[in-house]
DNA sequence: TTGAAAGCGCTAACAG
DNA sequence: CTGTTAGCGCTTTCAA
């Protein structure tokens, strides 16, 4: 397209210089004149130079991009865009990715169309939340391809990157937080144990159930449902747990959930936080605005996906060597839903 | 990194042909054996080969790589992550590029950093919402990167790419939605006019005002008060806009500013909808869980997302050509916020 | 029907 | 201090 790109070679012609004394210029290299290499710069410059990607990357094997990807169950297949979250973190992640020179392309989750690395040579993926027997995984490891991941890989890992939440101790919080507003006794609505969240979450929980000496009442909603109807998974996962026991607070992971859970309860003629105190986790903010507000657990995933950009750039200009682990703050965020004596 | 990846030349060696047949057979081009071209491809199978797309790409000048970038004012810097909807927009995207063999890399807005053409080869580029200004556009033409744009380049773009919703109708359904339940005075409350939809739903607006004989009313909030702070933004201009006239209607666009607006008149005493008839834009689904729910102008951004890839894609294999236009449907949700006499 | 060879733009030995 | 040269992996004339 368009009048040919200045190469190179246009620059050394114009400077009178061989190319390699361009190169060198730019890039630093070498014992150059600081006249010449004064000179070259301003040549090029001047013309408009611009080096090609391609070829510095067939050369150095590096292309300074970056991926990342979602991990998502492709059966049935979850739409990308239902996690605001997402934004923010891919928003900070380029960022992070830019500042240091490199860029950050976007993988559709599953394996359907094959890897985004089959497609484009990456230097680096970043790999959100990954859920028990994500392909990718193995396939980055077994091609070499740094990867960090947000969240543990629940098949292993040990071995890994990774930028977490301490998913325990904001449960412990959670659970300390309807116990101190008068919470007698605690169920746990839980996502499917697809991912180290959740699965920490849930052991979170029995482990405070344990310690406070409480009878735990977790329900696990399935995959299928959860997926399928996200309402209706809420809606039937409230009802069984409140016909086991008589359950006075809620916690309730994902905000769909929580804000379903919500108006189940309204339907049943509970109310919030009268009869029953409710917490959920935060996503598009949903939580914030509902009524009545809902507690929530929350995450700077901003932070996350700049934190995680920043370890994997690590990772590849060796300033970190695996493993990798670093723990991205969480917070308590009380709403009217746990304030059971408040005016609010 | 690690164990060097097949090339060209292994699978060549290994299928006891040249490398040239290798290209052919893989590429469908020339005119070959049907039964070399067979056994080089299994040849290739079994290697695992997999082009190096760093010099596919060298060759051919193109990368197989689009970008999307949100146009947002760089001064104030307005944060990436506000923006809900982009999430859905890049993920669609996303699908429709890798669908057809490209990959889809996220650019920070804003020129701080260089364009991100500039450090990766992009064969197009999306913007969205191009405001008015925006640098990238003339970079993109002078540099001739076909873009698309999804709402008009405000300064021109005659001659462009662009996916868009019907603002102006929209805009009248909005108000005509709002006579009917009830509306006597509408006022609008405008964001910035930096954009093609900032405009023309102010423009929308005064039309359909001289349409239906109304005095129109509308105040326009600043870019800074609505970056610096947006809740302050909406509450200043609902003031201006009440101490007006007696307005008991409004259409104030952008989600979070719909929200706040809503505070701001349950601040004021008055109620929604009984007092004053509220319809917002949907963003990140706020206006739906608020109290009363807000009616809102919806859009599709996956669909739109999908759309501008695609008409991208297409201008890049030469399918289509410019300008191009296209547009997005929209919807009005009706909520509580415009059901003067429903118990809702 | 197949292969040799040039060259895309750049970097990095190696010479001078 | 500067230039020559050999590739990086692939596509593509052009010849055989």
């Amino acid at each position: 397209m368009g009048g040919r790109r200045v190469s190179i070679k246009d620059v050394a012609r114009a400077a009178g210089v061989s190319v390699t004394t361009v190169s060198h210029a730019l890039n630093d290299k070498g014992r150059l004149n600081p006249h010449t290499r004064e000179r070259v710069r301003e040549v090029a410059d001047h013309l408009g130079y611009r080096p090609n990607p391609a070829a510095r990357s067939l050369v150095s094997g590096r292309t300074q991009l970056i991926a990342v990807m979602a991990s998502l169950p492709e059966d049935p297949p979850v739409e990308f865009s239902e996690f605001a979250y997402y934004s923010a973190l891919i928003g900070a992640a380029t960022t992070a990715a830019v500042a240091r020179d490199h860029s950050l392309v976007v993988s559709p989750p599953g394996t359907r169309n094959g890897f985004v690395w089959d497609r484009v040579p990456l230097d680096g993926v970043i790999v959100i939340d990954p859920i028990v027997g994500e392909p990718a995984l193995p396939a980055l490891r077994e091609r070499e391809i740094p990867f960090v991941t947000i969240g543990r890989d629940p098949d292993g890992g040990d071995n890994d990157a990774v930028v977490s939440y301490d998913v325990e101790a904001s449960t412990s919080a959670v659970l300390d937080h309807l116990a101190e507003a008068g919470a007698k006794d605690i169920g746990l609505l839980s996502i499917p144990l697809v991912n180290a969240f959740a699965q920490e979450t849930l052991r979170g929980y029995e482990r405070w159930c344990e310690r406070t000496a409480r009878e735990p009442a977790a329900e696990v909603m399935t995959l299928d449902q959860l997926v399928l109807d996200p309402d209706d998974a809420a809606e039937t996962a409230v009802g069984n747990l409140l016909a086991r026991r008589d359950i006075d607070a809620i916690y309730a992971p994902l905000e769909i959930v929580g804000v379903t859970v919500a108006r189940a309860l309204r339907r049943r003629g509970l109310a919030i936080p009268d009869d029953v105190l409710l917490v959920t986790t935060e996503d598009a903010g949903h939580a914030a605005v509902a009524d009545p507000p809902i507690t929530t657990l929350s995450f700077d995933h901003a932070d996350t996906g700049r934190r995680a950009a920043e370890m994997l750039l690590d990772l590849l200009d060796g300033r970190r060597t695996l493993p990798q682990w670093e723990t991205a703050a969480t917070a308590l965020v009380p709403r009217r839903s746990t304030a059971r004596h408040a005016a609010g």
